[in-house]
DNA sequence: AAGCAGTACAACCGCAAGAAG
DNA sequence: ACTTCTTGCGGTTGTACTGCT
């Protein structure tokens, strides 16, 4: 019983592969496709174990891998969804085409976990170490509750991923004989995880008693303390909802007048925009002429902490003056939540 | 130039679980 | 129902490279 082997072990050549190797197996895999691993060594005059040439194959050698220094915005995206899924290195491959589960790994474990401790964040848990606020007890009060607000979400996010997870592979599972096994859930359409947790965060907000205060956005209501993040939104960008309505509108107002720049708290775009206490993400944008998001950004003004797994969102984007993502990607990543993957 | 420490990345190991016989 | 095969996954180790003394 048990499982046998993967290889005898004997007269097997072990670590790193030589020019030769590679050429061997690249031209083999090329003719004949891999076809049984455990078969292919012998099939290709390489004296190595299956699992060794397996390995050698989907971390290196095949094609479609793109390999080389990753960029800003790919790393933004490991540490977001490193915050999200944890070390769930397969899935978050899933989301970085091209690259490998075990390229990020390395890549996490070599730069951004050190980078995170040095910028004071725990990389296990994506929370401050310390408090780097100074010592004031208001300050401090908001920062728990910020944390809190955030772990709350990320632990919504998280069961409703593995939720999504179990869904997706029953349906997958009964539509596709061919598709081996696997914990990483599928990947259509694509959810944006940063999303999940805007959602999350959303429902956190929402769940509040909301009051009609001068605040027309936001209230926290009793057991939530108002954040501390505000976003600037910067003039001409952003219709007045003062001109129309108490409530945000959801339709496209090309013609609409803009307000300066003002300061939002974070919960005016992350609580329930339909419900008259807050704005969505449609709504937000419904705001800008065309749909367009372009006709935006906005800035992280004083967003303490900040969930890295926001930076995307809040941290320049749109080309935003203070520097952060890339203007392009941006553009996609919000127009694919507009698209109705939400 | 040699030795050492730190870093980055490749590769290995063992486990889990579905598929196949 | 059981065993074996196969593949995927995440943690860990090994090795080559680099920079410093």
């Amino acid at each position: 019983m048990g499982r046998s082997p993967c290889c005898d072990k004997v007269g097997l050549r072990k670590g790193t592969w030589t020019p030769e190797e590679d050429q061997k197996l690249l031209s083999y895999i090329q003719q004949h496709g891999h076809g049984s691993w455990r078969s292919l060594p012998a099939k290709a005059g390489l004296q190595r174990c299956g699992k060794s040439c397996r390995l050698r194959w989907t971390n290196y050698l095949r094609p479609d891998i793109k390999r080389g220094k990753f960029s800003s915005q790919e790393e933004q995206k490991i540490i977001q969804l490193h915050a999200l899924l944890g070390n769930r290195w397969s899935a978050i491959a899933a989301h970085l085409p091209k690259r490998t589960d075990n390229e990020i790994k390395n890549h996490w474990n070599t730069h951004l976990k050190k980078r995170l401790h040095k910028m004071g964040i725990d990389p296990s848990t994506h929370k401050p170490k310390t408090n780097p606020f100074g010592s004031g007890q208001q300050r401090d009060n908001a920062n728990l509750s910020h944390i809190a607000q955030w772990e709350s979400a990320r632990l919504e996010a998280e069961s409703r991923l593995v939720r999504e997870s179990k869904l997706s592979s029953v349906q997958s599972s009964s539509s596709s004989s061919m598709r081996k096994t696997s914990k990483v859930p599928p990947l259509q359409p694509i959810v944006l995880p940063c999303l999940d947790v805007l959602k999350a965060w959303q429902g956190t907000w929402k769940s509040s008693t909301p009051t009609s205060n001068n605040n027309r956005f936001f209230n926290p209501g009793k057991n939530l303390q108002s954040p501390t993040s505000t976003l600037h939104f910067s003039e001409n960008a952003f219709p007045s909802p003062a001109t129309t309505s108490t409530t945000p509108t959801t339709t496209n107002n090309n013609n609409a007048t803009c307000f300066g720049e003002t300061t939002m708290p974070l919960g005016a775009i992350l609580t329930n925009g339909n419900g008259g206490n807050g704005m969505q993400l449609n709504d937000i944008v419904g705001h800008y002429p065309n749909n367009n998001v372009d006709a935006a950004y906005f800035e992280e003004s004083s967003l303490t902490p900040a969930p890295s797994f926001l930076e995307g969102f809040v941290d320049g984007s749109f080309g935003g003056s203070s520097g952060g993502g890339d203007l392009e990607d941006n553009k996609k990543y919000w127009n694919s939540i507009l698209n109705g993957e939400t």
